[in-house]
DNA sequence: AAAAAAG
């Protein structure tokens, strides 16, 4: 029996256009998801855009300036752990001292998460310029987008049109972000309204800022006040993802787009030392990413309370039902101590818009708007796709020849990045072992290995020390790597939802 | 069916 291996090319050779999603197979998208209407939204007549305020804020305690203002006393960085929300915000910019001349990256005790600014080269600038999005952004004009709802916020068409304010602004400014992608033009201002959100879009599609920006913009307005726990934190806004390292991505962005706003973000996941997780909340934490595991374990714990959560976003919902997270998903979102659906605004992404996930939305969203963006890799501009049937015993040759032809196409005198995807662990192994054996620097990441090696692949991979990454599904969906020119599915993969992610 | 996620 003969079996099959496809793989992804970036279209464009030019190696800085050629940036690509991890899972950029760039498979026509699902037609049937664009003309699905949420079962609550059918028979009813098309509303008409009412007149609409671009920015009221989400429900908000009072509206008090001056975030922060309530914790004078506190010593960021202190050797006294600090609980609650104390401990950073005003404390650590205004007063103090604590290395608040910001010597090398440091501003009032946050790092700065842009690295080194000055981007002198003019080809590292462009490509800093797509690793921003790692889209095309040309490509995007014609992406059918659809809503459904009461009184959907009209989209924006830029980010000046949207207030967010203006460190915000600033720091988008700086992630040299252009445009809104489409997912962002609508789920912004959508969110801005302080509206429920259930949105099907892919990765790469922006949706991480799409629901970030909101979030920030909201935490920053809000003023909301919170309790102080022994060794308890109070997040005001929580971030589930499906995988460890999806959740660091996240968490990545999540400091970026709130560096100097006061905002603070924590990661937590499994996998890793719960101590340093432990401190890092402690410090004060507004923004909560994470597992659901480790999560549960930390509530259980009685370290973080979800009482004060006034946004929940739940990223690649499809997939954590896929990984069988429903029951602690809904512990974490029912059984806890969340406020219901009404009392927080809940945001939720899926590539995907399946029973479960409907029955997900109906019961965690309050009075939704459904969104659907058409699947960026649907544009046969941005991506070519192959599909190449060799039998299995020519599957590694087949491959050595694809690895050899990519080695003459790296620039600045590296070897454009590879992703191949493998069906098992095992697998992974082994081709890395083969890889390696043939003279290939290859890494590889999946879930037998230690959180710590899957880490160091990663880097090793995105720094082009090791430009080929051998992975299972651990990376399947929601990573996004820039500089990726090619995605090889060594197996074909037997669930086909998998294969175009959605 | 395999993979992922809490130890």
């Amino acid at each position: 029996m003969s079996t099959s291996w496809a793989d992804s090319v970036a279209a464009d050779n030019n190696a800085a256009s050629g940036s690509s999603n991890i899972n950029g197979t760039g498979v026509a998208s699902h037609p049937a998801r664009s003309t699905y209407v949420p079962p609550h939204l059918r028979n009813r007549p098309p509303t008409a855009e009412p007149p609409f305020s671009s920015h009221s804020a989400p429900p908000s305690d009072n509206d008090r300036i001056g975030y922060g203002g309530s914790t004078s006393g506190s010593r960021p960085g202190g050797s006294r752990p600090d609980y609650g929300r104390q401990g950073y915000g005003s404390g650590g910019r205004g007063g103090g001292g604590w290395n608040s001349r910001g010597g090398d990256g440091i501003v009032g005790g946050e790092v700065n998460p842009f690295g080194n600014d000055d981007v002198n080269d003019e080809a590292e600038r462009a490509f800093a310029e797509q690793e921003s999005t790692g889209i095309n952004f040309d490509a995007y004009e014609d992406i059918p987008v659809e809503t459904s709802g009461e009184n959907v916020a009209p989209p924006v068409n830029t980010f000046a049109e949207i207030d967010l304010g203006e460190a915000l602004n600033l720091n988008i400014r700086r992630c040299k972000y252009v445009k809104p992608t489409p997912v962002q033009r609508h789920a912004i201002p959508i969110s801005l309204a302080g509206r429920d959100l259930m949105a099907c879009a892919q990765t790469g599609s922006g949706k991480t800022a799409a629901f970030c920006f909101p979030i920030i913009s909201g935490i920053i307005r809000g003023q909301f006040e919170r309790p102080r726990g022994y060794r308890t934190v109070y997040p005001l806004a929580l971030i589930l993802s499906p995988t460890r390292e999806l959740s660091m991505q996240i968490h990545e962005e999540a400091r970026k787009f709130s560096y100097q706003t006061g905002v603070k973000a924590v990661v937590a996941y499994g996998g890793a030392p719960i101590n340093q997780q432990l401190r890092e909340l402690e410090r004060g934490v507004d923004i909560l990413v994470a597992t659901p595991g480790r999560l549960v374990d930390l509530l259980e714990r009685a370290r973080v309370s979800l009482e004060m959560i006034r946004y929940l976003a739940l990223d690649e919902a499809d997939r954590m039902l896929d990984m069988g997270f429903e029951p602690q998903i809904r512990k974490i979102v029912e059984q806890m101590d969340m406020p219901p659906p009404g009392l927080r605004q809940t945001l939720l992404f899926s590539a995907t818009f399946p029973k479960e996930i409907q029955r997900l939305a109906s019961d965690f969203l309050s009075n939704y708007i459904f969104l659907a963006v058409q699947s960026v890799g649907s544009s046969t501009d941005l991506i070519v796709q192959r599909v190449e049937f060799v039998h299995a015993s020519d599957k590694r040759s087949h491959l050595m020849d694809l690895l050899h032809a990519q080695m003459t196409n790296g620039i600045h005198g590296k070897q454009s990045l590879t992703l191949v995807f493998v069906e098992t662990k095992k697998g992974a192994d082994a081709l890395e072992h083969w890889l390696y054996a043939s003279g290939f620097h290859a890494t590889t990441i999946h879930g037998d290995r230690t959180q710590q090696e899957r880490e160091q692949a990663l880097r090793s991979f995105k720094s082009g020390n090791t430009p080929i990454l051998v992975a299972t599904d651990v990376a399947a969906r929601g990573l996004d790597i820039p500089h990726v020119a090619h995605v090889v599915n060594f197996d074909l993969p037997n669930d086909i939802d998998d294969y175009v992610h959605g």
